[in-house]
DNA sequence: TGGTCTATCGTTAGCGCTAACAGGATCCGG
DNA sequence: CCGGATCCTGTTAGCGCTAACGATAGACCA
């Protein structure tokens, strides 16, 4: 069908014969120079649109050391947050002319790490944006000593590394002052490992919120953020029952909790109330409908993905970095039980 | 600290000088060429690794019409299934030297994939995995007629393209069966898009299934994967009461017709058993913990990738297309309860 | 009218690499 | 001791593009 020439795919050369210009007029018409005139940028439009030119990326990478690649590293892909921020820095770069690659790892060694670095900076990519949101990450970036543009996302702002984050810690009060708001005095919080930046920025929340109350920060328990970790330390949390209310690091966990708290009889909200993070769409059918913290992770990967186009074109504009999470209230909050 | 020279990264020419070699004979030694005698081979190696010299991505590929580089075609990237196969390739893919660059895009419009698709190219990618498992989607891309080759995942080896799959068919059956074994003679089907081709396999599988059984295939409802549907149409199944199980296309869904069983009083696995479709991580600790069909994507992913490079490295060779799925029996299926 | 300036276009060189060929050394059988 | 085969290494050209500079023509002012 496609009646292919000798050659595979037209050249700049090619066009350039068509258009009975020079190759050089052709790239100052492809890359919009000002120099050229209309008669001939519009004859040169033409041609390109007859051959179906298409700009080689290799070539043009070599004389201009760019590779218009942004190399994310990421772990945890298979997770609703990481996986969306990812979708975000996608969308955002195709906008913008860039290409995506992407190098997973799986656990946080410093060599799995370094290895995905050399990776993604074999290829050329003119950024990196990291996703592995866990402290000793940053450690091991830092020591790399990279010379290309690094955005943490959730990075805290702490040493070299910046980037964009969605705020943690308001998101934490955010749920711990809902549940004050309902009477509870007993809140207990579920955290994620207190290794990962996202996991301690939210018990700082709860810890604050809570301090600004006068009440008490003592329930506090260490989760892995899978929904079975929620379940073991949900089954804790029956046998103690000494929180009224649980905040809970995220929703998988939460999820856990439920039904930990659902074997033991404990009814979720009548007796304990219950608020989740994240808001995965599965959460608004949980039983109960989980009352969750909402982050805009798709927002999040767009405004790393600003962040760090400014860095590389040295642009000194960029949007806010610190996105506002939302609280979403649905039935697994309720006031606090009379005691009996 | 780090003394770098007046040029940023150093070139073949740099390291030959070190070893007192031509440049032509380092390429040789990087590119494992044969006739290169030990003592230079040694001797370069040593050059480059005190020169910590990595090759230039962009001059090789100008040169030799190759980018190393996979281009993934991917709709829902934020669901289990996409993001962990995304997983997959991506480990293959670095094991085997090849980069991985993504585009996602949401729907499955014509212009959105055509779009994406231009996108890879125009990197240069040196083929294409597709993880749109959506029937127009094949249809678009057969059109497009491209010239490099394209794997679609889930691909059902119809048309020009093919792929690699888990067998949906068998998972629906292995898990219909489980349910006849259980004594249940009113199963029905909560199916996704019948657009979709995994959707339509399943719904085959159920059929065939309850077809060799003497079983009526009478109650099936097109959901759309997510736990909304499976919500609304949980409330319809529990208004009916017409079936004693439900084999239900996907996780999700399914954790919305608990709901809505939880909500109508409609007990499960006493009232009414439940099956799943992709056993996430999250499904063991649902209300009560689901029996579901796993598939395992990361392994799809792998062998997606192992077949592309086949087609692009020109290699026979190639392993398995079809992986199996497997039951994992949890606790929402039970004995069909007696007719009262 | 002549000179300078500006807008437009062409020519040349080179980014860093590999393919293709060329050349020298070594080895072997006759 | 010589011809060719074999092994190793170097030289040359070119992948497709952009940067830098050169060249030309018209505009504009003194």
């Amino acid at each position: 069908m496609g009646n292919s020439n000798d050659r595979r795919q037209p050249r700049l050369e090619d066009v350039a014969a068509l258009a009975k210009v020079s190759h050089q007029t052709v790239s100052r018409v492809i890359n919009n120079h000002p120099n050229v005139s209309t008669a001939t940028r519009s004859r040169v439009e033409a041609a390109i649109a007859e051959l179906g030119y298409r700009r080689n990326t290799a070539a043009r990478s070599l004389v201009t050391r760019r590779t218009q690649t942004i190399g994310v590293l990421a772990s945890e892909l298979g997770q609703y947050g990481p996986a969306n921020t990812l979708l975000g820095v996608q969308q955002a770069a195709r906008e913008a002319g860039y290409f995506v690659s992407i190098a997973a790892i799986k656990g946080a060694g410093a060599k799995a790490i370094s290895d995905a670095v050399r990776h993604l900076t074999d290829q050329g990519a003119d950024g990196m944006i990291v996703i592995v949101p866990h402290d000793g990450t940053l450690q091991v970036l830092e020591d790399l000593n990279l010379d290309l543009p690094v955005i943490v996302v959730g990075g805290t702002g702490e040493g070299r590394l910046s980037g964009a984050m969605v705020d943690q810690k308001l998101g934490a009060r955010l749920a711990v002052a809902h549940l004050i708001s309902l009477g509870h005095q007993q809140i207990g919080h579920v955290s994620g490992p207190l290794d990962w930046v996202d996991g301690k920025a939210r018990v700082d929340g709860w810890r604050e919120e809570l301090a600004e109350a006068g009440l008490s920060d003592e329930l506090l328990v260490e989760g892995d953020w899978s929904a079975g970790s929620g379940y073991r330390i949900g089954q804790q949390l029956a046998e103690q029952r000494s929180a009224t209310a649980v905040f809970v690091s995220n929703d998988q966990m939460a999820l856990g909790l439920l039904r930990a708290f659902g074997e033991k009889g404990i009814r979720v909200p009548e007796d304990v109330s219950l608020v989740g993070f994240d808001d995965q769409p599965e959460s608004a059918y949980f039983m109960p409908p989980l009352t969750t913290v909402r982050q805009d992770f798709e927002e999040l990967g767009k405004r790393c993905m600003d962040l760090i186009r400014a860095q590389i074109e040295d642009d000194a504009t960029s949007g806010a970095l610190v996105v506002k999470p939302e609280l979403v209230v649905r039935a697994s909050t309720a006031p606090r039980p009379l005691p009996s």
